[in-house]
DNA sequence: ACGGTTATGGCAAATGATTTGCAATTGTGA
DNA sequence: TCACAATTGCAAATCATTTGCCATAACCGT
């Protein structure tokens, strides 16, 4: 696992560092955005988080990651998001749920998830995406650019099966 | 019109008639629910849509359907696809948007889209879905049942793609 | 066909989630 | 450090979904 070393980088959007949060900090300033605590917090909630979170829980961690203070209101990690988004930092998750659930879109990392649609747990999937090798056939064929994807599946886990059959 | 012919009255959901007005009015009745005209006519939008309808959308189809009379109330044509949903006849389906879009699910029909996040259309992929199969796989690995799945492709149709280009 | 029972539908109001306006604050480059 | 513009918190607006209530209409048995 390589070390950050995060003194001088001097990489564009495009060959940015993998996701670290210094990498980060200069990808949005090369934005002539700014690296504020809340987005700092932000960040470093994403970067720790094992599954997709919700706008409460990035609130949530974000002042845990940055060890007190004021939660970030929810406003600014709304718009946070909405910002992530738009620089394809960040996506949307579907999690079949009223609300949105946002992760770092990472080629290192996994976009797959399994959802148990009773008690909510959320279990990234692990192994080479199936569907990832779809894209370029896909943008191919229908005449499409810049093909992502989503996939997830629901289902019960193994206690909300057994609760269900009682 | 013919009049319905109950044959197997005994029919669950699984071995039930492919999905045809008769075929799901008998599956209603069954439940101890009722065919009203407002259904016929949200059953009938459904069974002829190409692709997955909005809450509105299903309002104006089914009036066109039924060919006159008031549309439906939008209460009730979402209490009508709560229900769908609760009988996994029908499934909302992630197109990306701020509102819900549903569409019967059959396994006669396909599954999985490519929607333009421009332009918002919405292509339904012809061919065998390449993760169906893998739905035992992962219901078996994690220890879940009644996985299912849900599969979009998003990116930039041609015309969009030429007029971000601009 | 009739009438009683009960699911359904329309309306409007409640809830929940997301989005925006604005003034005060704070990061950044010069 | 200063000036400028991006950012933030707060509250209010918007948008989507969900529910309560009562009038209506579907279905069953007669």
């Amino acid at each position: 696992m390589p070390r950050s070393h995060s003194h001088h980088s001097h990489s564009h959007a495009e060959d940015a560092e993998p996701f670290t949060l210094d990498g980060l900090a200069e990808l949005l300033r090369s934005k002539g955005l700014r690296m504020t605590g809340n987005r700092r917090a932000i960040l470093q909630a994403l970067l720790k988080a094992k599954k997709p979170l919700g706008l409460e829980e990035i609130q949530t961690e974000a002042v845990r990651q940055s060890k007190g203070g004021e939660p970030p209101d929810f406003a600014t990690v709304f718009r946070m998001m909405a910002l992530l988004e738009e620089l394809k930092i960040a996506r949307k998750v579907n999690l079949g749920r009223a609300s949105s659930y946002f992760e770092l879109v990472d080629s290192r990392h996994h976009r797959d998830h399994l959802v148990c649609t009773d008690c909510g747990t959320v279990t990234p999937l692990e192994g080479n995406c199936p569907v990832e090798s779809l894209e370029r056939q896909i943008a191919r064929k229908h005449g499409y650019t810049q093909v992502t994807h989503s996939l997830e599946f629901f289902g019960l886990c193994g206690d909300c099966s057994t609760d269900a059959a009682s």
